[in-house]
DNA sequence: CGGCGCACCTGAGTGC
DNA sequence: TGCACTCAGGTGCGCC
């Protein structure tokens, strides 16, 4: 679900309430997410612990504790982190709650449980977050973030560019959604094998990407069925997507209707007049 | 190592 | 109204 302008939408959201509120209790659902909730560290590493503030990595979200312990948080598909009075009713789906000592309580609702929450206690949060980070590829919007990189980074695979996008070991943060519309953006077919791409249309990939995101940052995300951001409003994104669940619909540019096919399991989307194999 | 299929879950939408 | 079926924004595992 949440991409990465959703995740940066929510993380932006919350930014101005957290950083130095004390978390003043944690409390959480015994369903299992991605993962067990770590209930005992963070009633160790997180209870009674400042805000310092919050990061986003790729997908992830980073509430950064005083003691240097950090909150790790995925949304999966279907989660939604939030600030709620605290006496307001928790709702179904709700699995994390963190108190804060404004009586504002900070919620994660999950209905598929794809989400994660993690906990890297104050004493290997170090290690961790290199590890992690180790894991997680190129920041699309981040300066290392140009064609050359993603060429040198695509050097001896053959995996259809889609795919390559959506691989969050070469590129960090881009899903279903928004692969579609960058390589909409940057008129390549999606198929197109990685080792096929000349440099001018990496370019195109690297420059396409972040004015994409920051578009969908800018109109609040995309709110296909269930994304809200942290204030609990929608997105207004999916109103400006081009191709993606666009099938039959004409091109914005040329007005062929929007072809769907499928690559790697997932459901893609392109203009097949606009992008061709061979560009240029 | 690279690439694929699949599993993990709930809920919304569709068609009968 | 109800049931059966399909599909969904992500990730990581096992398998070839």
């Amino acid at each position: 679900m949440p991409e990465l302008p959703e995740v940066e939408v929510t993380r932006q959201g919350l930014l101005p309430h957290l950083p130095d509120r004390r978390v003043v209790r944690v409390s959480w659902s015994d369903k299992t997410l991605r993962f067990p909730i770590p209930g005992e560290l963070l009633a160790r590493e997180v209870s009674g612990q400042r805000i310092e503030t919050i990061d986003r990595r790729a997908k992830y979200l980073l509430v950064r504790m005083s003691n240097r312990a950090v909150l790790v948080i995925h949304l999966g598909m279907t989660g939604r982190l939030g600030l709620f009075s605290a006496n307001s009713p928790r709702e179904r789906h709700d699995h994390l709650h963190l108190l804060l000592d404004n009586d504002l309580e900070l919620r994660l609702n999950d209905s598929r449980r794809f989400g994660s929450v993690e906990v890297w206690p104050e004493k290997q949060a170090r290690e961790m977050e290199d590890n992690f980070s180790a894991t997680l590829g190129l920041e699309p919007l981040e300066r290392g973030f140009t064609g050359e990189a993603l060429h040198r980074l695509a050097t001896g695979k053959r995996q259809p560019v889609k795919n390559f996008l959506m691989d969050s070991r070469r590129v960090a943060g881009i899903g279903n959604i928004y692969a579609n519309e960058i390589l909409f953006a940057a008129r390549i077919h999606p198929a197109t094998p990685v080792n096929l791409l000349n440099r001018i249309q990496w370019e195109q990939i690297a420059n396409a990407t972040p004015e994409i995101l920051q578009a969908a940052i800018k109109a609040g995300g995309s709110t296909i069925s269930d994304f809200l951001g942290s204030s609990g409003k929608p997105g207004y994104f999916q109103l400006q997507l081009r191709v993606y669940d666009r099938t039959g619909k004409p091109c914005p540019c040329c007005r062929s209707p929007i072809e769907k096919t499928e690559l790697g399991g997932r459901t893609t989307w392109f203009c097949p007049s606009c992008q061709r194999h061979k560009a240029i």
